[in-house]
DNA sequence: TATGAATGAGAGTTCATTCAT
DNA sequence: AATGAATGAACTCTCATTCAT
């Protein structure tokens, strides 16, 4: 029996898991999952090796939590920013501008994601997948439909043609150097999908 | 010693490389680079475990001579196909047609470069990247380039152009199920790209 | 600082060993000593894993306070069960049966009893065994000598008997299964003890 | 496609088995399953700590293997032994004489069948009693059975009975000190339970 | 007194690599 | 050239124990 629930406490998990969390980024981005060392993990966010073991019940269940925390990161990130403009071209090119912003601003987080969706684990793919399908709403409801609704795209298939963006934005803004320097201004990838898309 | 003596001992040295490469793709698509088990490889290959390592200083230039591999066949089955037309915009055409059914009829050798091109391993990124640089020059300077002197593309910049057109190539070429079927339809894709490049 | 306030201080220090040792026979029985986990032992009492070292220095230690607990209370309840009765016969008899009984009450005492005497680790062996002289002298003295003495029992040296006897029922009596339920009914042990020391 | 079955390989291959096993008996004698260090085991049998794994395919299939090892070893030594006597009260004596020998000639399988036998696993308890059925018939039916039938001993039931003997011998031979002598004199044993059997 | 976050030694297991045959 | 027994570094994970609160 508890003598009571200290707040204390509970801030300091919030706080620990947090920089595990964080430390783990680094880690899978800089090694992938496989190439990943736990220890170095827990080592990094400034604890002994086992600490992490207290937080996540395995290597992998801690990839999963991460895969979860990027993706809603990601994504709150971006609808934030696409949905406060009004016009559906203009809100691709927010949506490119600050995709390609998150990725320099999160590098570490935007390497896990690439290498998840492609990488050879299919659980973690699949989980990364599903866990972006508001993106991919986002961009085929919030941008595509309605700009095709209002005549200003051409009449493409809405959900398709959403992965097909969701497909470039992932290529593309997965190109960056170790700086979070791209190597395509996001003006030039927005501007070609835009054209591709004119009504 | 005979002279056709030493040619059967090259024969069949390079029938076994052959195999143990083979093996080494399938590997290296289900597990990625990491997870793949080199005694696997040459088991799977129907070589005892040690027998790779005749032919292969480590895993690690084992999966270097495959990277070399695999943009090898890749170019070479692309620019046959590309060359032989004439019209820029149906090389284009034929380039994601041809490109999306190396992947179906590749499809280890598939993953292996996509897993690669996205994985954590910089030396590897690099070394595949680099066998790609045949492929970028096909895009730019055949089918680019020679749009936009016909007048048939806007006048875009062909290095970085090319580049977006690889990425949408490979982003794409990369959406397969295990049984080889594209989420894309290549002409959806050429579609975009060619509505995105017309004058 | 009152004097009663001190005792409710024992009460509960008294009660919370109690809920430990309880606690520890049930992971001791289930796991083995080695396989036992200290923290499971305090939360499945009711605390958390720290309280338990505010008892007991270690694990260890924690496992020598319940050889002795056990014995204790193995003994006395089967000197009170026997010595009431007066026909060393028919205290034989009593001791299979009461012996029986109490392994069936206390199931996992009997299997930490049973385990810990079988065991690999010398210094617990030893410990229950001194533990359990007494049970060995009751056998020997208040049942076999008094046999003897009374022509009941054939000339049978003592000691060893006794000792022969012990093992007889220690090794019948670990036959149990989950739900206590013994394989060999007491008093055909009884008997077949009875038959081969009748005079 | 290996070349020919090497005879010496597969020498190799079964010496190194047995060493290992042999290493892991006194092991598991000394240190009880779960203390038991594998790495230990490979150590103490000559080889690198890796070795074990190419013969076995984890710690437990280790035990598992031993287990049928033993037993069956055991029950070969004892009906070897008992077989080639007639009258079944000699059977019975040559039982216990064989059985204590065997003991003290093979200490640890010796206190490997006795942990385990009343240890916490029951996958290893319930493996070990299958492998000693053959064990319990040899009591039950060419000892007891025979000696019932020729009216040597009373009426009693076969079955349940060598129940009784075999846990009387396990419970006996089981005290031993560390160098292999027994603490019961087998003549004792065998002479009390004949005893207890006469018609 | 009770708590639970943190520790780190140590366990079982994997597998790239070596090398005698 | 091919084999497969042997190696040992390195990994993930467990848990008895400590200690500040």
């Amino acid at each position: 029996m508890p003598r009571h629930k200290n707040k204390d406490r509970e801030d300091i998990r919030s706080e620990t898991r947090s920089l595990l969390l964080q430390a783990a980024t680094e880690e899978f981005a800089r090694e992938g999952y496989l190439g990943a060392n736990i220890n170095s993990i827990s080592k990094n966010a400034g604890f002994a090796k086992g600490t992490i073991y207290n937080y996540f019940d395995s290597k992998r269940t801690l990839m999963l939590e991460l895969i979860a925390e990027i993706a809603n990161g990601h994504m709150e990130f971006l609808s934030q920013r696409v949905l406060v403009v009004d016009d559906p071209a203009h809100r691709l090119e927010v949506f490119f501008e600050a995709g390609f912003a998150w990725v320099t601003e999160n590098l570490a987080q935007g390497l896990v994601l690439f290498t998840t969706l492609n990488g050879p684990d299919t659980e973690f793919k699949t989980r990364m997948f599903e866990a972006y399908l508001p993106m991919f709403q986002l961009v085929g409801q919030e941008i595509l439909a309605v700009g095709i609704d209002q005549g200003i795209f051409r009449q493409v298939e809405p959900e398709s043609t959403a992965g097909l963006i969701m497909n470039i934005y992932l290529g593309t803004g997965s190109q960056v150097n170790e700086r979070g320097e791209q190597w395509f201004p996001p003006k030039q990838v927005s501007d070609f999908c835009l054209q591709a898309l004119q009504a």
